[in-house]
This record gives structure tokens, sequence and C-alpha cells, in this order.
RNA sequence: GGAGGGGUAGCGAAGUCUGGCUAAACGCGGCGGACUGUAAAUCCGCUCCUUCGGGUUCGGUGGUUCGAAUCCACUCCCCUCCA
């Protein structure tokens, strides 16, 4: 089973320029093939993921992946998939989240096998506008630039000349990785189809119709609900741990329907055709386990943040889980409790009502409080606490400096002694 | 400008004619619980505040009355039709 048989296999097969070409060329060499990204935030999410798990797909199949952050590109804007034209972003915003993809990037493809990171900047900017008019500009017809998807849809609500440039850009990326890096394959998300074959058309114009340029495209994801993939409540799944902790990530995969937990396995992870297939027979058989989720979760997490974090994302989902919190450390507190409910608390002991009113605002009037602690919904450190007498006293657990609520099942606020 | 209809709790909506039994039906949402797979579905409870004595609510203001979401006057806002 070569590459291309591979991502067939996985469901991650849109559209190819020409499968044939691109298979007998799969098959002979190592081929340099590039995806690339532009820097419009400082750190990838789960969405962007997609074409780069293929890339590493094929790096790890022998092949030479090129990394392009589209520090140029970035600096114009992408029309695909959007429905309004974008504000620009200041060129020290695009350096400074640069920066942040390339060293995400650097942790992805580092561990095994050579890979290259390049910026577009880096020949774009060099362009100047005669040389954009004269060498480029003149290869490409406006009847076909509007024809693209990118365009045609945007031409009801407009769309500016810069924006109605950027396949230009995304083509003169294509053919100057195909001189300098030796690339012949871009891959990209379903949207990327039309810069594509702007790219493919155009190194056929310059450098002859028999050059061996490809395209491949990656089918868009959805969730079994029909609702677009990579959202959690908290909004976008980011990579950044500052931005989406670990365990959040953790979660995020855990938590994912039976319906789609093994199209994810085969896109998100490196696990073979016979370990999946024996993970879809336990969906089938006993979902109720979960392997598949739990084993989704190891997997992807592991690729991104390392076996350290998945072994702290579990044990802190042990802890929340089963409501034991007592044995978590402080470090595992800050990163299970990232993105929860904080509020900030003074060291004194105080009547539990009055505090989750007044103090933490966890509950909005003191009938709810009482009606909450009386119906044993609240749990203060994992201690189920039905008294409203009680006296919550933060110097007892964590040092002193948390005190963490438990409303509910699964309703956690951290409060943090200042 | 003229003729109608309407503004009720987070939302939708009853109650207004026939004033008190109405802190206000019912549905949704939210919260809690049971069940469960950290799922889906289902079921049960709670859902203005309270120091549990009571307090403040039905667009606003004023009035009638022992008593007003309900009756009266004025006023603000929304919708529909006509010009």
């Amino acid at each position: 089973m070569n590459i291309l048989d591979e991502l067939k296999w996985r469901g991650a097969i849109n559209q190819e320029t020409d499968h044939d070409g691109l298979n007998e060329l799969v098959n002979q060499k190592s081929v340099g093939i590039y995806a690339g990204i532009d820097p419009t935030g400082d750190s990838m999410h789960i969405g962007h993921l997609i074409p780069f798990m293929i890339l590493k797909r094929f790096q790890l199949a022998g092949h030479h992946p090129v990394i392009l952050i589209g520090s140029g590109t970035g600096a114009i804007g992408d029309p695909s998939g959007k429905k309004s034209e974008r504000v620009l972003q200041t060129m020290d915003q695009v350096k400074h989240n640069e920066k942040a993809l390339t060293s995400q990037m650097e942790k992805l493809f580092g561990q095994d096998g050579k890979f290259e990171i390049v910026n577009n900047y880096d020949w774009l900017s060099k362009i100047s506008l005669l040389d954009f008019l004269r060498d480029y500009g003149k290869l490409f017809n406006v009847n076909t630039m509007l024809n693209k998807e990118i365009v045609a849809s945007r031409l009801e609500v407009g769309i500016s000349f810069t924006e109605f440039t950027y396949q230009i850009l995304q083509s003169i990326d294509f053919l100057h990785l195909y001189r300098h890096n030796d690339v012949q394959v871009q891959l990209g998300g379903a949207d990327q189809w039309g810069n594509i074959t702007s790219g493919t058309d155009l190194i056929h114009k310059v450098e002859g119709a028999d050059a061996k340029v490809y395209g491949l495209t990656i089918p868009l994801l959805l969730k079994a609900d029909g609702t677009k993939f990579g959202k959690s409540e908290g909004g976008n799944v980011w990579l950044d741990p500052e931005k989406t902790t670990p365990y959040e990530f953790y979660q995020f995969w855990i938590n994912q329907d039976d319906r789609d937990v093994v199209r994810y396995l085969k896109y998100f992870t490196f696990l073979n055709q016979d370990e999946i297939d024996e993970l879809a027979k336990k969906v089938e058989t006993e979902p109720e386990k979960r392997e598949a989720q739990r084993r989704l979760a190891e997997e992807v997490t592991e690729f991104v943040h390392g076996k350290a974090a998945v072994e702290q994302a579990e044990h802190i989902s042990a802890a929340l889980f089963s409501g034991d919190v007592s044995k978590l450390t402080t470090t595992e507190i800050e990163q299970g409790f990232k993105n929860m409910p904080t509020v900030e608390v003074s060291a004194e002991p105080l009547n539990i009502v009055q505090w989750l009113v007044d103090t933490t605002k966890i509950e909005s009037s003191r009938r709810q409080a009482r009606e909450d602690i009386k119906n044993g919904a609240i749990r203060i450190n994992g201690e189920k606490v039905q008294d409203v007498d009680f006296m919550i006293d933060p110097s007892v657990k964590f040092d002193g400096r948390f005190v963490i609520v438990r409303r509910g099942k699964k309703r956690y606020f951290l409060a943090r002694v200042k």
C-alpha cells in the first residue's frame, strides 16, 4: 500500500489533479511536497492540523515535506472560505505569528525525518510591482480567475483587488518551490483547490506542459451531526498549551461521538489499518468502554504535547470525573482549571452560603445556594457538604492556595486565594 | 395623519371582559438529581429576592378601591392595515 492508497483508505483525498501521474511519481522517488499556512494567528488549531498530519504521513513514507509559512500571503489575506473582506494585519502581528507557528511546526515535524520550513515573504517581498505585472500578471486570465469558486462566491458581496490577487501569489509560491526546493506536489484543504490549480497552471505555462506538478486536496471534515469539526464549548481547540491546555485538548478528543471517532482515528493518528479496524470493531461491540475515543485522545495528545502531557491529562481527568480532586497537585490544578470559572477569594474562613453567593458568585442567590447544598450538589475540595452552616476555610488544602468547588456532577469552579 | 392589535418572569405564551382563591397556568431554556459510556434518549425536582417574619414584581406615571397584571386617566414603545 503506497502513500496514496493509504490516504484513500483514511478518507483523506478529496481531489487530485492527476491521480495516475502522482501515483507514479510517489512510487519512483522521494517527492518534495508542500502545504502552507498563513500566519493569521499565533497558534494552529486542530483544523489547521489536518493538512499537516497528511504532510507528516508523506514524511513518514519517505517523502520530503516543505512547510510554507505565508507571511507574504498572510499580509494580503486569503479569500478562500471567507464570506467577506478581511482586515489587514499589521506586519508586526504577522512576524509575531510567524515565529509562533514556526516553532509549532518544528515540534510536529522534528522528531523523525527531514523537513524544511520556508517563508514566502522571502521571495514575494522582493518582486517589484512592474515585475509582478510583467512576469506573472500576464499569465493569468482574469476570466479564469473570476470563475474560481473562491472569487465567484465573493462577487456578490465584493472582493478587493488585494484579495483577488491572492491566487496569483500562491501560484508564485508553488512555482518558486518547484524551482528552488524541488517541490512537485501541493497539499491543502478542499477550499484550496482553486489556489492549487492556479499554481499548477502557472508552472505548466512557465516551465512547460510536461512539468510534473500535482495538487491534492483533503475533504472538509464535518461532524456526524453536520456541524463544523474542531470547535469545543470554549471555541477553537488550539495546539498552543497556553490557549488550550493539554488536559482540555485530551478531553476534546475523548468526547467525540461514536459515529465520528473512527474517521478521526484515520485522520489524526498514525495507527495502522489493523489497529484502527480493531478499535472500530470495539465501537460496535462495546461502545460504552470508549476505547477508540481514549486511544484517539492519547495518540493526538501525545503527538502534539508529548507523552508526559498525556499522563498528566489522564491523571487530571481521573480526578475530575471521579470527583476525588484531593490528590491533584497545584500544577495539575492550574492546568485542569485553566479555562474553568475562576474567582479570587481571601484566606478568611467564611460561611458556605455567603461564600458561594457573595464572595464567589458561584450561586446566584441564597435560596439557590441552600437548595443545592441540601440536595448534595455542592462539593468543597472533593468533599460533599450538606450543612448550610459549614465554614469554608481555604487554608486546609492545596497549600492554602485553592478551594475547588464542584456543583452538580461535573461543573467545577476554582477559587484562588489572594 | 387615520383605523386596529399588542407590551406579563431568561424567552414564548395564558390570565385582563367577570378585581381578592395569582409570585402569576403552560411550553422552552437554565440548574440540580436518577439512569448512563464524561454519550444520546428518558424520568423526577427546582427555577423573583429573603435575615423565612416578609419584601419587590406584570412598559411608565398617577388615580379608583379595604384590595389592581386585571378598572380609569395620562404617557412611552412595538406591530398590522389605510393615507
